[in-house]
RNA sequence: GCGGCGGUGGUGGAACGGUAGACACGACGGACUCAAAAUCCGUUGUCCGCAAGGACGUGAGGGUUCGAAUCCCUCUCGCCGCACCA
């Protein structure tokens, strides 16, 4: 027996650097001409890191998983696409320049270097050619200009609105940044506030990014997720009145059915016309009051949902269309200014919250839908349900259902409304008050006002500053050199924008960069994107689900629609892999002292072993505990596998693995399990993301070649070969460095396996034999046999008579090369 | 409250409506060794039984079916997202 032992440490470096030099996984754009007759493209890309200090476990989980999908692909003959760049500004590079005077820059620039020594050292298959880092001018040049076309179209515009933010941080944030009212990066609380801000008017393509969710093959729940986030709800604007201001007030509602159950009306504290409604009025001074407390209040304590309805009277009335009745107005904080109007009209007989304000003011509570059963008594109120109309003049009796339509007919024909849609998603709020971000580049002109940045002086590149400290403007307000600047429309003097984007902006396209990395004349040639568009799997963490999955679609659609590319979606199929847990099962985090980092397991055991222990854990979508007795268990499979080359090339010459063509006995049971393998391994790679089994499998063929230690060798080089080969997309350096020893051939470059469908079937197999679904007997019986006669082996069984004594035979199901199920009584 | 996903041995997990528990961990036993490590072989859902064998078993209850972890209904528990969205 051999004296050496598996070193993986030996191994990998050696499979690496002639990756490395032979620029293995690097794949040139080719000529429309070379496209056309080129093999299939496959994109297959997982999402950018954000580089801060090392890479952690998930990093590795993520690569692996997308690694194996690119080399599965690549040996099925694609043209594989399979880059890596940095998503390199954001907030923790700049907080930690706060903390400890190291430049943002040259934090990022350590991190990215120690990002790029892991990935090496993981063996990733990356075209490094095309590698990105969206700090750099290079790249935030394109994503400047890409906003300036979102500003020729009115897709990015400044506006003063209500915003989150958040005093810790010292900027604003997006909507989809505050998570229960608190920051999501620092976890403080947000505040809003009146600003003048920057925003992408992504409502423009609500519909679309709802409706095209149906086009893209993505896990249901982030579908899900983007679906309620949009939230679309269909209903009806419906205006109403107000006699003493002449003023129109119109209401979005969900329900114009229940239009003949208004008893009020009620307006958010942030309407500009509360005020305006209240001034003159007995109220007037309360109502300022109450205005004031609410605009004060946190995100987190307004949001409450269990929260009493306050609310204080305008002293006004509007007038409800459908009846003339007068409503009396009221101010209350249950009513949001950024959803439908800012005001709504109050149905307190079915709705829940207006009925709490009614009860609460002591307002009037009338019921217009008729409950279950006939049910007309107050006290089942509010009832949200279906059933006839009631108290609703001429609508009385027709089913809500119908009079909804009809309301909705009858609003048009009066003029006082119309079906609509609403939404809940609100405009991306995308400017920060950081320096560690892309610059606007929008100029203020003393007598131009707003002038974009002329593409011709892009990029406007970020300034270099001493002071990261935020002061409720942006750090570059500072640096007094760089803000002013001439305008290029009069030459007269200037001030340049001093926000920087979210950085949600730069990972928005950087998918499409990777097309072609290196222009210098566009963000991308559209005929080359047009080769690799869309990304076939992309492949990430299910935090995304809603921001950066949602802004690279709208990104994706207003480029589209700017004939910039051709695909309606970025990310044509979607896997989202699950977290990796600490040992004790609970999120890794540095307080809780659990975190396994990935570099000190790559040394003990090897990377080899670390991929293919992230994937055998369990189903990658789900979340796993770390478990170092389970990562022995995979080296040890490793090990294992690598003696058996070992074995084999010392009692063998090399040679190519091909399938012995008569093989019998213990080699005809080791060419069978091969076959059985690589069906296996290949139908759990097909879309199916079932890396744990198929792993599984491989592990079954190395523990069947122990078992026949004295097979014929052509057999047994068959196996280990195939077992190499399989192994290979989890375990790119034992299974190159096996199947070379073996073959002397080099396993990338071989086309996947392919299971011989006559392997696939033995002569004889093991005919189940139930009674009432039970088993009670197994016996052999030849593959194929007709049903007569397997009914006739099942029924003869020993285990079967046992059973059937004294009973009689109704009825026998026959399922071919399967089972007898012999139902008596 | 709304939406999505789950509940299978001691553990992680397998299982086109057709042998529940593949594979792995752990545990137990054995081989090799002066000994240990490493390695190799075997046993391992629960209960009854010396055994042959049998009974029970996929959160609970019902249904469909020759046959249900799998499909349907009711309930329950857990996780995730959204949440005063009119």
């Amino acid at each position: 027996m051999s004296e050496r032992r598996y070193e993986p440490s030996e191994i990998e470096p050696r499979w690496q650097a002639i990756w490395e030099s032979e620029r293995t996984w690097e794949v040139p754009n080719l000529s429309a001409a070379e496209a056309d007759s080129a093999p299939p493209k496959s994109y297959v890309l997982e999402m950018l890191p954000y580089p801060s200090g090392e890479p952690h476990i998930g990093h590795l989980k993520n690569y692996a998983v997308g690694d194996a999908v690119a080399h599965f692909r690549r040996r099925h003959g694609h043209r594989v696409l399979h880059p890596l760049g940095y998503d390199a500004f954001g907030l923790p590079a700049e907080n930690n320049a706060i903390k400890t005077g190291i430049p943002p820059r040259e934090a990022t620039d350590e991190s990215i270097a120690a990002f790029q020594r892991a990935f090496r050292a993981w063996g990733l298959s990356i075209d490094w050619s095309r590698e990105i880092a969206s700090h750099e001018p290079a790249y935030y040049r394109w994503t400047q200009w890409i906003f300036l076309r979102l500003y020729e179209r009115g897709l990015a515009y400044r506006k003063e609105s209500a915003v989150n933010w958040c005093p810790n941080d010292q900027t604003v944030l997006a909507n989809e940044q505050v998570i229960d009212g608190h920051c999501e990066r620092c976890g403080h609380e947000v505040e809003l506030r009146q600003l003048e801000q920057w925003f992408f008017r992504i409502t423009a393509y609500a519909d679309r990014l709802l409706d095209d969710l149906d086009t893209i093959r993505w896990p249901e729940s982030v579908k899900a997720q983007q679906r309620n986030w949009i939230g679309r709800s269909t209903g009806a604007e419906v205006t109403f009145h107000n006699e003493q201001l002449g003023i129109d007030y119109p209401v979005f509602t969900t329900r114009p059915d229940t239009l003949f159950g208004a008893t009020f009306f009620v307006m958010a504290p942030e309407h500009p016309d509360v005020l305006k409604l209240a001034a003159g009025t007995a109220q007037e001074a309360e109502v300022r009051a109450y205005v004031n407390r609410a605009l004060n209040e946190t995100a987190a304590d307004r949001g409450a949902a269990d929260k009493p309805k306050t609310g204080v009277a305008l002293g006004r009335t509007v007038t409800n269309p459908v009846n003339g009745e007068p409503l009396p107005m009221y101010v209350a904080d249950y009513v949001l200014m950024e959803y439908g109007t800012g005001a709504i009209m109050a149905v307190p007989g079915h709705d829940e919250r207006d009925h709490a304000f009614a009860v609460a003011h002591g307002l009037p509570i009338r019921r217009v839908i008729e409950g279950p059963d006939g049910a007309t008594s107050d006290e089942e109120l509010p009832y949200a349900g279906d059933g006839p109309m009631v108290n609703s003049g001429r609508f009385d009796g027709t089913h809500n259902r119908t009079g909804y339509e009809q309301m909705i007919e009858w609003l048009q024909s009066e003029q006082r409304g119309h079906g609509t849609v609403s939404y809940r998603l609100r405009d991306w709020l995308l400017s920060r008050q950081r320096y560690w971000g892309c610059p606007i580049p929008i100029l203020y002109c003393e007598s131009c006002g707003m002038v974009p940045v002329p593409d011709e002086d892009l990029p406007v590149r970020l300034p270099e500053v001493e002071d990261y400290q935020p002061r409720g403007r942006s750090p570059l307000a500072a640096a007094e050199d760089w803000v002013h600047t001439t305008c290029p429309r009069c030459d007269g003097p200037a001030r340049r924008e001093t926000d920087t984007m979210d950085t949600f902006v730069d990972s928005s396209w950087y998918f499409l960069r990777y097309c072609d990395a290196r222009n210098d004349q566009a963000p991308w040639d559209p005929e080359v994107l047009a080769q690799w568009a869309p990304i076939d799997q992309y492949i990430g963490g299910i935090e995304h689900a809603i921001l950066h999955l949602l802004y690279a679609r709208f990104f994706v659609k207003a480029l589209a629609d700017m004939e910039l590319l051709s695909v309606q979606e970025p990310f044509a199929a979607l896997f989202t892999q699950g977290m990796i847990l600490g040992p004790d099962g609970a999120k890794m985090s540095k307080s809780r002292g659990n975190v396994i980092s990935p570099m000190p397991i790559i040394e003990r055991y090897g990377a080899d072993a670390a991929r293919c222990y992230v994937l055998f854990i369990g189903p990658p979508d789900q979340d796993a505990a770390w478990s170092e007795k389970s990562l022995e268990g995979v080296h040890r499979f490793l090990a294992r596998l690598w003696r058996l080359g070992e074995e084999v090339s010392a009692n063998d010459s090399r040679g190519p693995a091909e399938s012995p063509s008569a093989p019998e006995g213990d080699a005809l049971t080791l060419v069978r399990k091969a076959h059985w393998a690589i069906d296996k391994v290949t139908t759990d790679l097909d879309g199916r993301f079932a890396f744990n089994t198929a792993i599984a499998a491989i592990m079954e063929l190395v523990n069947e070649l122990y078992r026949h230690p004295d097979a014929e060798p052509r057999a047994r080089r068959f196996a280990v070969a195939t077992a190499a080969s399989l192994v290979f997309p989890f375990a790119p350096h034992l299974g190159a460095e096996v199947y070379e020893t073996i073959t002397g051939e080099r396993v990338w470059e071989q086309p996947w396996p392919q299971a011989d469908p006559a392997m696939l079937v033995a002569d004889s197999f093991e005919l189940v034999c139930q009674v009432n679904g039970k088993v009670r007997d197994r016996v052999n019986a030849p593959t194929g046999a007709p049903r007569e006669e397997l009914e006739r082996l099942a029924l003869a069984s020993a285990g079967v008579q046992s059973h059937l004594n004294g009973h009689e035979v109704v009825k026998v199901i026959v399922v071919p090369d399967k089972l007898v199920n012999v139902v008596a009584r």
